[in-house]
DNA sequence: CCATAGTGATTCGTATACGATTTCGTACTC
DNA sequence: GAGTACGAAATCGTATACGAATCACTATGG
C-alpha cells in the first residue's frame, strides 16, 4: 500500500497559500484571486476558497465581500496587537506546562538555548528566530488545555506571516532574550509557583515588544 | 431602495445553525448533514459547507473528513478548557479595559449588578445568566486589543452552546458571584492596578468552575 | 455461534457552469 | 475641462452534478 493518505484539495491549498505567505512569496497587500491560485495549484476554485476563509479566520488573509482577499498588511499595529494577545496566552501556557516539564526537556530547551547564544556571534535573524521557537515550544507543548495551546500555535503563525524575524529589526534585543530564557529555565527547575512563571514568560515577550517599539519610535 | 444589503448566503446559513445550536434546537452529538441542512434552509449545499467551516473553527461543531459534522458534546473536560482559556482572555481583557471605563460604565454596570442581585429570590438560571453576560460585557467591551476581545467573545459563545447556564448546575454560586462583581467594580473605580484587576477577574471566573467541579464530583 | 468479506446506501469532496456584484474605463454632457 | 453616467470586464457567490470515501448490513465460511 502507497497509502500516502492524501490530504484532501482544501487542506493542500491550504498550505500551499500558506506556506507561499509565510515565506514572503505573496507579499502584504498582495491580491489573490481565487481563480488564479485554482489554476495555478491545478485544483478548482471551491477548495481553495475554503482554503482562503481559514486563512481569513486565522487573520493571515483580509477577506472582502464581494471583492476578493488580500494578503494581511504588517501593520505595525496589528503587530503589537498580536504580540501582545500572544504575551497572555503564552505566558499562561507556559505555567500551565512548568509543572509538566521533565530533566529531559530542560536540557534540551537549554541546548537550544546556547545554540542562540553562539548563533549571536555571527548573527543570522532567520535562524535565530527559528531556534527561539524550538526553545518556547519545549516550555508550552505540554500545555495541558488544547484550547490554549492553540491559541499559541496562532499566536505564533501570525508572527512569522507578519514578519519573518523580528530580531532583524532590533538585533541588540537578541542578547537579553537569551538571558531571560535561562532565567526563565531556572524558575521552571526549581519549581517556583505558576504565577511568576507566568509573570516572567510574559514579560520576556513584552520585552521583545518593547524594544520593537522603541526601535520603531526613532525611525 | 429597498436594499437591506442582504448577507450572503453563507452568512445566513452560519447564523441560523448557530442559533439553532445555542438555543438547543441541535443538542450536542445532532448529526449535521450538510445536504439536509442546505434542503432545509432552501440554499445549497456550499454556503451550508462554508457555514459548517465556520462553526468548527469557532469550535461549536465538530468535522470529520468523508464523515460529517456533528454538534460539539458537553464533555466536560470540554467545559473545563473553555472555562479556563476564557478567565486567562478575560482576565486580561479586563485588565486592559480599566483604565477605559467610565462612571457612566461602572454605573450600568452596578444597576445590572443590582438586577442580579433581585434575581436571587425567584432564582431564575437563564435570565441571571444573561446578566451576567450584560454585566461583563461592560467590563472588556473596552478592550483596546481587538485580538483580545475577539477571544474573550468566542469564549463566552462556546459557553452558550455548551450549556445554556452554569448557574442552573450549581445555584449556590451565584450569590457569591454577584459580591465578587461589586468587589470588581470597586478595584476598576479606585484605578487598582492592571495586574490585581487580572487576578480579581480570573479568580472570579475560576471561582465558578471550581463550583462546577465541586458539584460535578458529588454526582 | 462468531468473525470476516462483500455489497449497497448514505454522505462528503470537488468540478463545472452560470448569475450577481463590483470596479474601472470611456464617452457624453454641462 | 471636469464631472457624471453608462457599459464592459473581472471576480465573487451559488447551484447543480458526479465521483470518492465511509458505514451498516448481510451472507458466507470457519
Amino acid at each position: 500500500m502507497t497509502e500516502t493518505a492524501v490530504e484532501s484539495k482544501s487542506q493542500q491549498a491550504y498550505a500551499a497559500v500558506k506556506a507561499r505567505i509565510v515565506e514572503g512569496t505573496y507579499t502584504p497587500g498582495y491580491r489573490l484571486v481565487l481563480a488564479g491560485l485554482a489554476k495555478d495549484l491545478g485544483f478548482s476554485v471551491v477548495p481553495v476558497r475554503e482554503a482562503i476563509r481559514r486563512l481569513e479566520a486565522e487573520g493571515l488573509v483580509k477577506f472582502e465581500r464581494n471583492v476578493g482577499a488580500t494578503v494581511s498588511g504588517i501593520d505595525p499595529t496589528e503587530y503589537l496587537y498580536t504580540m501582545q494577545t500572544l504575551s497572555i496566552v503564552e505566558g499562561a501556557a507556559t505555567a500551565l506546562s512548568a509543572p509538566l516539564i521533565g530533566e529531559a526537556d530542560i536540557a534540551r530547551a537549554r541546548a537550544v538555548n546556547e545554540e542562540m547564544r553562539d548563533c549571536l556571534q555571527h548573527f543570522d535573524p532567520i535562524r535565530f528566530t527559528r531556534l527561539n521557537q524550538d526553545f518556547h515550544s519545549v516550555l508550552f507543548e505540554h500545555c495541558p488545555n488544547p484550547h490554549i495551546l492553540d491559541l499559541v500555535h496562532r499566536g505564533w503563525n501570525r508572527l512569522a506571516s507578519l514578519r519573518s524575524s523580528t530580531f532583524r529589526f532590533v538585533p541588540g534585543r537578541a542578547h537579553d532574550s537569551v538571558d531571560e530564557h535561562e532565567a526563565l529555565l531556572k524558575l521552571i527547575e526549581t519549581g517556583a509557583d505558576a504565577d511568576t512563571i507566568e509573570k516572567a514568560a510574559r514579560l520576556h515577550r513584552s520585552a521583545t515588544l518593547d524594544a520593537y517599539l522603541a526601535q520603531a519610535k526613532n525611525i
